[in-house]
DNA sequence: AAAGCCGATTGACGCAGATCAAATTTGACG
DNA sequence: CGTCAAATTTGATCTGCGTCAATCGGCTTT
C-alpha cells in the first residue's frame, strides 16, 4: 500500500521526553548532543498498511521506531513473502552498506517513526565513537537474532515454529509492556505464516490444535498463555 | 572434535604480506596503526574438523580468517543442526553482545587464523571510528546475507535452494580466486544439507537432478558449471 | 590387491505440511 | 441492524521432501 494518510508534524518534538528515549539508540546520548539531535529527527505518522521503505529504494533517511508494530520483508519476483522480522518501539532501521534498503518495511496499525536524513544523521555520528559503538551494538544483536531465526525457519517443525514464535513476542513485549500471559498479536495469521515460513492455514490449524490441548487461548487480537510450560516445552524441542 | 593437532606459531608475522590485508579489517588501516596492529594478533592453524570455538564459550577472542574454510553453526538440544554461514579468508569472526559467541566454528580442511585476544583488540578499536565503523559495515553486510538466506530457508523448495546456493558460493569465490565455471565445494554433502534446511539424500537427489539435465558436471571436490544460465534460471524461481 | 570404512548415491515408502475448497467469523459502513 | 468484503478456520486431498534401507565408490591400511 502507497503512503496516502502520512502525516508529518511540522513543529518540534524534545527527545528528552521521548518515549522510547532509554531504549533507542539515543540512550547512548549525554544531553547536550541530545539536544542537537533533536533537530535532525522529525516524527512522522503511517496509517495501517502504509509502506514506511521498499527495498528497492534508495536510502534517504534512517528511521526510529517511536509507536506501533512494522513488518519487514523481502518478496521474491513471483510474490511469496518472507519476514524477517516485526519491529517495536525503540527499533532503528535503515542501516545498509549498498546504499539501498535491503528489506521493505509496512506499518502494522497506526505507526509512528522519528525520522533522520542520511547526511547529516551520518555526519552527526562520524567522529562519535560511543555512537558508533551503539550502532554497532545494535547491528549484532539483530545479527545474533536473525541466525536464531535462521534456526527456527531451516530446522524446527511446524508446532515448534508457532510455539517459539509466541514465546518470543511476548518475551519482546515484556520490556516494554511489562510481564503477561495475554499476548497481543496486532499483525495477521498471513504475517506470522510469512515469518515463519509456513502457510497461513498451517499457523491456524497449529493456533487450534494447541488451545484445543489447553496450552493457549485465542482471543481477540492475540492469545492467552494458559499453560506457558507446556508452549516451552513445545518449543524447547 | 577437539583441537589437538592445533598449532601456534611463536614468531611474528607481518600484516603488510599477509594474504588478506586487502580484503579482511585491517583493509581500513593505515601503516602505522598496522604496526601496531601486527603486536595483537597471532597466527593459529587447525586441523580438518577442528573446533575453533563453541557457541557456548565465552568469548576471549577474535579471529581473522586467513586460509581454509570454516561452517558456522548452531546445534539444537536434539542434535539437530543448523549451519548460518560458511567462512573464507577475509572474514572476521567473533563479534558479539553477549560475552558468547553465538555459533559455532569449525574447521574445513586446515585453516589458519589471525587471532586476537579481546580486550586489547577492543582497546585499539576504541576510539579508532574509522575502524569502528569497518566493523559496523561488516556487520552490516553480513545482516543482509542473513536475510537474504532467511527467504531461502523459509520460501524456497530443494531445487532453489540448491541452486541459489551454487551460485551464491561461485559468486564468493570469485573475489577470492578469480571467476570460473569450476566450483570447489570443500564441504560436506551433509553441510550443505544443514545450511540449505534439507537433507542430506535430498542434496544428493538434486545435484544428481541437476547433472541429468546438463545443468552442471558433479567433479571430485565440487562441480562444475555446464549451463550457468540453466542454474541461474532455477534460483530465480 | 584385498579388506574395511566412510561419505555419497539410489530406491521404496510415508508423512508433515501445502494446496484446494468451503464454511464461518469479524469488521466496516450505510 | 443488515450487507458486503476480508480474515480466519476447517475439511479433504495431494505432494515434496523426509525417513529408512541398501548399495556404491573412493581412500586408507595392511
Amino acid at each position: 500500500m502507497k503512503a496516502s494518510v502520512t502525516m508529518i508534524e511540522p513543529n518540534g518534538h524534545f527527545c528528552s521526553d521521548c518515549a522510547v528515549r532509554g531504549i533507542a539508540v539515543c540512550a547512548s546520548m549525554d544531553p547536550a548532543e541530545l539536544r542537537e539531535f533533536e533537530h535532525l529527527g522529525r516524527r512522522v505518522h503511517f496509517g495501517a498498511g502504509e509502506t514506511v521503505f521498499s527495498e528497492e529504494d534508495i536510502t534517504t533517511s534512517f528511521y526510529n521506531l517511536l509507536e506501533g508494530v512494522m513488518r519487514l520483508y523481502k518478496l521474491l519476483p513471483d510474490g511469496r513473502r518472507q519476514i524477517v522480522g516485526f519491529a517495536l518501539p525503540g527499533d532503528f532501521l535503515g542501516m545498509n552498506l549498498s546504499g539501498r534498503h535491503n528489506f521493505s518495511a509496512d506499518a502494522i496499525g497506526a505507526v509512528t517513526v522519528c525520522q533522520f536524513a542520511k547526511a547529516p544523521f551520518g555526519r552527526f555520528i562520524e567522529d562519535r565513537p560511543h555512537l558508533l559503538k551503539r550502532i554497532n551494538e545494535l547491528a549484532i544483536r539483530e545479527l545474533s537474532q536473525a541466525r536464531d531465526h535462521m534456526v527456527l525457519l531451516g530446522r524446527r517443525s511446524a508446532d515448534e515454529k508457532v510455539a517459539t514464535f509466541l514465546l518470543g513476542w511476548r518475551e519482546r513485549l515484556v520490556s516494554l509492556k511489562g510481564a503477561s500471559n495475554t499476548v497481543p498479536l496486532p499483525m495477521s495469521r498471513q504475517d506470522i505464516a510469512d515469518y515463519l515460513g509456513l502457510t497461513i492455514e498451517t499457523v491456524s490449524r497449529t493456533f487450534t490444535k494447541l488451545e484445543r490441548h489447553g496450552a493457549i487461548e485465542i482471543i481477540h487480537g492475540g492469545i492467552s498463555l494458559r499453560d506457558p510450560a507446556r508452549v516451552e516445552a513445545l518449543a524447547a524441542a
